[in-house]
RNA sequence: GGCUGCGUAGCUCAGUUGGUUAGAGCGGACGACUCAUAAUCGUCAGGUCGACAGUUCAAGUCUGUCCGCAGCCA
């Protein structure tokens, strides 16, 4: 595995008609991450994403919109292809099933199957069901309808093309039994042998045009286009040159890793490699099934509704807090809890606390006593030779971990790295030193800064935006090369220090706000319930200044409507006297937006705006408990004017 | 229903081919320091290693049964 000295890494090519979610961001950062760390290795790279924009779903949704459905593609993988940039991915490819470069590989593997003998026409019958999108048999279906959607479902017999994927079969359980590394993680290479032991059914790889339109029309058969699952796996081959350009296909394919969601696993081991195999190429190097992001009880405010989505994670923490999240939280292959409240807790300790604090620890100490410059590295002692021989063992641990893809493992190396300096700092206390000898006070922050230049480097893949700015201030500008280049003593006594700004600010969890009304089971236990003494407490006293800084004001509600796709929300426009401000609110279970347009509400006019829903919320809306109606809101005993101040 | 995997400190997890007092990070408590983003450094967690029954001189670590969870398949 660790000679390979070129590494082609796939994302899935995502469907055109899902919009953007963590899923898709966590398994494209990672591939990102991945290959940034064998660029570290000193591999060359390439990585590929796209997205994959044939089928019925896609026909149906641009006939609802009244649009072509290319022109709804065109539109809809923007969605995707603008996302990447913002999460600090680069892709060097990004391929879209609709392509010439495309289609062209398709229809030529098809035709090249087609004569082969590799695909065969068989007529087939039985319940088609439109919304599933696929047949059922007479047992499947329930008191009539289709299992899945409950829709009517139709009798259809038809002809239709059919991948010989049986002959493969056993070539394949050979492959996935010598390539242990083949199928990873390993139980997921066991589900694989275990399909294959039911024996493989040949697939059918065609539709006919009068139900689909939308896809690649067989090259031997313009009544029918290709099934899209065939279509979209070729995107792999097709976008590195297959039978175009074969330099570069020979250049990157015997390198391929796809990373994947386990979701997707079969597809990819048996009906893509047996795919490969007829069509005479090598299999992939490795495929790698990523478990998902569960979203479990999120402990947010409920007058807020649950809101900001963990994609939304990156507009209020950043795009690489984000990454150095998924990254760190998530063992690869086994699925993982999302919340707000872990993200924030692990750039506290981990990058505010560790690394950012200990930047600017010793920025601070070089501004006052070295003019804000590198100091003299001088002689080392016995405790800058344990320095040196952790950062030697680290250079060489991380590339391992990221062999065995255990990226979280390689991140908390590096974590346990910085706070080794920390703790260096500690013990040699160099803000103490520096009165009585001052080129050991230099020779110990000489190290530091060495030591965080260590680690700039080796979270580069993670966070390459603030590793870069951690870089420059340092004064050591660019992008880290390959390890090989990273030695000890490179960062040059004398040169200016920019450490001025906290490279990773302390985050906190946004306030939640009063539990919502109780349930009416709740309610009515109440009595015999017992009351939790922090609860029977309340919060803590504040003084008068601080009650003076919330801004409260009376607002008069110009217009009010549920947020789409929200059944808690509602979408405010107010009317503040002196400006017009929106406010998203989770009041939709308990008050209807209709009649609300000319009334007046109590909103807190201070609070940190937040996206919502992708709406910017600029405020609060005051709201009170009742036990028999749940929320109502809070409004003046009498008409005031807009923007009036309440204290 | 069948197959597979998992169930270890409040949380997230490590625990090699069975072997002395079961570990880490986070959170929490206490202490130290004062250079720093109320940060850092040190000490502290007495957890029936899901339950029960076995194998063994010795079992989170092997076997069986059961409970719970997840995945694959039907």
């Amino acid at each position: 595995m660790g000679e390979s000295r070129r590494y082609y890494v796939t994302t899935p090519i995502y469907y055109v008609n899902d919009r953007p979610h963590i899923g898709h961001a966590y398994c494209t950062v990672l591939a990102d991450t991945m290959r940034r760390y064998r660029r570290l290795m000193g591999d060359e790279t390439w990585f590929l994403t796209g997205t994959d924009e044939h089928g019925q779903k896609v026909q149906e949704a641009a006939e609802r919109r009244g649009m072509s459905p290319q022109a709804h593609c065109d539109e809809l993988h923007a969605a995707f292809r603008e996302l990447w940039p913002q999460l600090h991915v680069e892709e060097d490819d990004f391929i879209r099933t609709t392509e010439p470069r495309h289609t062209r590989v398709v229809q030529a593997a098809l035709q090249q199957l087609w004569e082969a003998g590799d695909i065969t026409i068989q007529s087939y019958e039985g319940w088609y069901s439109t919304g599933a999108e696929r047949f059922f048999t007479e047992k499947d279906l329930v008191d009539g309808r289709c299992p899945d959607t409950g829709q009517p479902v139709q009798w259809i017999s038809e002809k239709n093309y059919f991948f010989r994927m049986s002959r493969y079969g056993e070539r394949l359980r050979a492959h996935i039994e010598a390539n242990p590394d083949f199928i990873r993680p390993p139980h997921r290479a066991n589900e694989v042998l275990a399909f294959l032991d039911k024996g493989l059914d040949d697939l059918c790889i065609s539709r006919p045009k009068e139900r689909l339109a939308w896809g690649i029309e067989l090259p031997f058969d313009s009544d029918y286009v290709t099934y899209v699952w065939f279509d979209a796996l070729l995107n792999y081959v097709s976008a590195i040159g297959l039978f175009s350009d074969s330099e570069r296909f020979e250049r990157w394919w015997p390198h391929a890793h796809h990373l994947i969601g386990k979701d997707i696993l079969t597809t990819h081991s048996v009906y893509w490699t047996t795919m490969l195999m007829a069509l005479g190429l090598p299999l992939p190097r490795s495929i790698t099934a990523t478990g998902w992001w569960l979203q479990g009880d999120t402990k947010m405010s409920k007058s807020l509704g649950n809101v900001v989505s963990p994609l939304g994670m990156k507009d209020v923490y950043g795009a690489d807090v984000l990454r150095f999240f998924l990254m760190r939280d998530m063992v690869i292959g086994l699925d993982a809890n999302f919340s707000e409240e872990a993200l924030v807790r692990r750039n506290n300790s981990d990058l505010a606390n560790d690394l950012g604090n200990l930047a600017r620890r010793v920025a601070g100490l070089c501004d006052r006593y070295f003019e804000g410059k590198v100091p003299e590295p001088g002689e080392p002692t016995a405790a800058e030779a344990a320095v040196m021989a952790t950062a030697d063992d680290l250079r060489a641990a991380v590339p391992q971990l990221v062999d065995d893809l255990k990226l979280h493992s390689a991140i908390e190396e590096i974590m346990q790295f910085v706070r080794s300096l920390n703790k260096y700092v500690t013990d040699t206390a160099p803000f103490r030193l520096v009165k009585t000898d001052a080129p050991a006070a230099g020779r110990i922050l000489y190290t530091v800064l060495e030591g965080l230049r260590h680690a700039a480097w080796l979270l580069w893949p993670v966070m390459p935006q603030k590793m870069e700015a951690l870089l420059v201030g340092l004064g050591v500008p660019g992008k880290p090369t390959t390890l090989d280049a990273l030695r000890w003593g490179e960062l040059r006594a004398g040169t200016g220090l920019g450490l001025g700004e906290a490279l990773f600010p302390r985050a906190e969890l946004p306030v939640a706000a009063p539990e919502a009304a109780p349930s009416p089971e709740k309610a009515a236990e109440g009595g015999s319930a017992e009351a939790e003494p922090a609860q029977a407490q309340g919060p803590a006293e504040i003084a008068f200044d601080q009650f003076e800084q919330v801004d409260l004001r009376v607002a008069t509600v110009l217009s009010c409507q549920r947020v789409e796709g929200s059944d808690r929300l509602l979408d405010f426009q107010l009317d503040l006297g002196t400006e017009q401000r929106r406010v998203v609110s989770g009041l939709a279970q308990h008050i209807a937006p209709e009649g609300l347009a000319g009334t007046q509400v109590v909103l807190v006019a201070n609070l940190a705006p937040r996206k919502i829903f992708k709406i910017l919320s600029q405020g609060m809306i005051l709201s009170c408990e009742t036990p028999e109606s749940g929320l109502t809101l809070l409004r003046p005993g009498a008409a005031v004017a807009a923007g009036a101040k309440v204290s």
